[in-house]
DNA sequence: GCCAACGTTGGC
DNA sequence: GCCAACGTTGGC
């Protein structure tokens, strides 16, 4: 099992879009370092959903529903398959979303990739740091999908 | 709107 | 292969 974070603007696809739909096939990823980590992305991996730009912080909990296959919205597709996609579901929205402020306030959290890389869209999690972020947003009463 | 970080492109 | 210019992301 593995764990991930994903970014998304809330305005552009956030995460009521995602429960909305119920599924997403997470696509347009066109960055080398982010498409590896999709690649490594295996069935049950657990993926939290963060928000960029507008009130950055995590909001949900994700699961991984099926592997990376080749992006379908990339245009040549003669080509060998040079972008990937996953397809993602819902778990649940945390009770409370866990700010990036308070990510950045938490000495447990310093080693975060998403301070250390702020750009990067797709990117592995330590399990401490995962269950420490999860434990973070589910002070409060349990969310729901 | 501004700026820092950083990835990509293209000239040489 | 190096590096300057430029574009994009994302925080504030």
């Amino acid at each position: 099992m593995n764990y991930w974070l994903v970014k998304s603007e809330p305005d552009t696809y956030g995460w009521h879009h995602f429960t909305k739909q119920g599924r997403a096939v997470w696509d347009g990823v066109r960055n080398y370092q982010a498409r590896n980590n999709l690649r490594l992305m295996q069935l049950g991996d657990q993926v939290l959903f963060y928000h960029s730009i507008l009130n950055p912080g995590v909001v949900g909990l994700a699961t991984v529903v099926r592997e990376s296959y080749p992006d379908p919205t990339f245009p040549d597709a003669s080509a060998p398959a040079r972008w990937f996609v996953v397809e993602l579901e819902p778990v649940m929205a945390l009770a409370k979303p866990v700010t990036l402020a308070q990510i950045k306030a938490e000495p447990m959290l310093a080693a975060i990739g998403l301070i250390k890389q702020s750009r990067l869209s797709v990117m592995p999690i330590r399990p401490d740091e995962f269950e420490l972020i999860l434990k973070m947003g589910m002070t409060g009463e349990a969310g729901s999908v």
